[in-house]
DNA sequence: GTTTAAGTTAAACGTTTGTTTAGTTTTGGT
DNA sequence: ACCAAAACTAAACAAACGTTTAACTTAAAC
């Protein structure tokens, strides 16, 4: 895949919306030139296959998933502002791409289905190496604790943020949160707070 | 849905597998008659439809699935000790039903399914409330900290054990975990660890 | 031993699936 | 204006899908 024209984009961002909805065995090619208004053809036309188109998204998304944590690391703040900031960046994302998200997890797992992962997993590698130097800039700096697991940090913030999304119908029923509105207001006031409370706890040294 | 026979068990099983693995769309009748050495006709006279299958799937399941902390809270122990427990309970319960939390998490985000999980969120809210219990003891001794989102707890223990097994691949190659055994002794020794770590960071009184 | 119901089977049902074909329209360079 | 390449379409393709049918076997009851 060289590059994605107009018409490519266009097809690929229904796909991602229906994939995300109702999974890729669930959607069929139909499902989705229907909803974007092409021909059933075009999709082997452009990608090849099905599965092609799949590839074509997942790498699409990837390329342009890679975190802005170098500005981050070169802020002159506080460990801890940095802290913050990056697990905004982090949901900021995952918030913005929760259809690719979706789709990677449920897929990837997927026994039969062999998807190129190499460079999501690369992109994923590199943002690691930033949470990295932040911790340890946090660390000589006698603020954050020693034994830290850095690499659990991602699956931490992640963790709870989708695993709030994905029992969503649960916690409106608990929570009393009716409208989107309402739950969309409650991550942004409580479960991203919570969060950030969650990482400050864990890495704060008690010795200090 | 009255009573299930040993045949019944015997496909649910199969079909539990397979839906984990591969998805419920992704999952032909056909495979699963295969795979159970049954005729494709038994699915339908057992259960009526392969959706109707799910749906008793998910019923079987989730009655089995309430936790066993009734006994937890009678126990006269510190409340670390019971929330240390009460994690590794909740570990347990999801590692040995991993198959149909997976297909729970999916299928039920699913937008053009609906399947009744009044049943499962009920077991939910039991447990939330026995969890909260267990936090305000701690509470009263002074121990845990005042101001603890409750029901964001479950999510947060849930939500980094699967976000772990949800980017198995990333953390195979990151942490160097070759075999299925490895990556299991890594939830044993590092993880699960790690969950109750953050918790206890978490809950604790700083002005104690 | 006969009867009745439940269990089980292979085959066929009508749809829907992803993909291809063969033909038409549009586009852009000369 | 012409032509070749690209874009696009309706129709058809075989394969796979979930489900139903009708016939057959087994099991239990009387």
């Amino acid at each position: 895949m060289t590059e994605l024209n107009e018409k490519q984009l266009q097809i690929l961002q229904v796909a991602e919306r229906l994939f995300a909805e109702k999974g890729f065995d669930g959607t069929s090619v139909r499902d989705i030139a229907r909803e974007a208004s092409i021909n059933i053809a075009m999709v082997s036309y452009y990608f090849g296959s099905k599965d092609k188109m799949l590839e074509a998204l997942i790498l699409w998304r990837t390329s342009d998933m890679r975190l802005q944590l170098e500005t981050l690391l070169k802020l002159d703040a506080d460990p801890w502002e940095k802290l913050e900031k990056l697990i905004e960046l982090y949901i900021n994302r995952v918030r913005r791409n929760h259809c690719i998200y979706r789709i990677i997890h449920f897929e990837l797992a997927n026994t039969q289905r062999s998807i190129k992962i190499e460079e999501f997993n690369e992109v994923k590698k590199r943002n690691l190496g930033m949470i990295r130097q932040i911790v340890e800039e946090g660390q000589q700096s006698g603020q954050f604790r020693k034994d830290i697991i850095v690499e659990l940090l991602p699956a931490t913030v992640l963790g709870i943020y989708f695993q709030f999304h994905n029992t969503r119908l649960f916690y409106q029923s608990v929570l009393d949160l009716k409208t989107d509105e309402d739950f969309e207001q409650y991550v942004e006031h409580n479960l991203i707070p919570y969060i950030k409370q969650v990482l400050k706890a864990l890495l704060k040294n008690e010795n200090q």
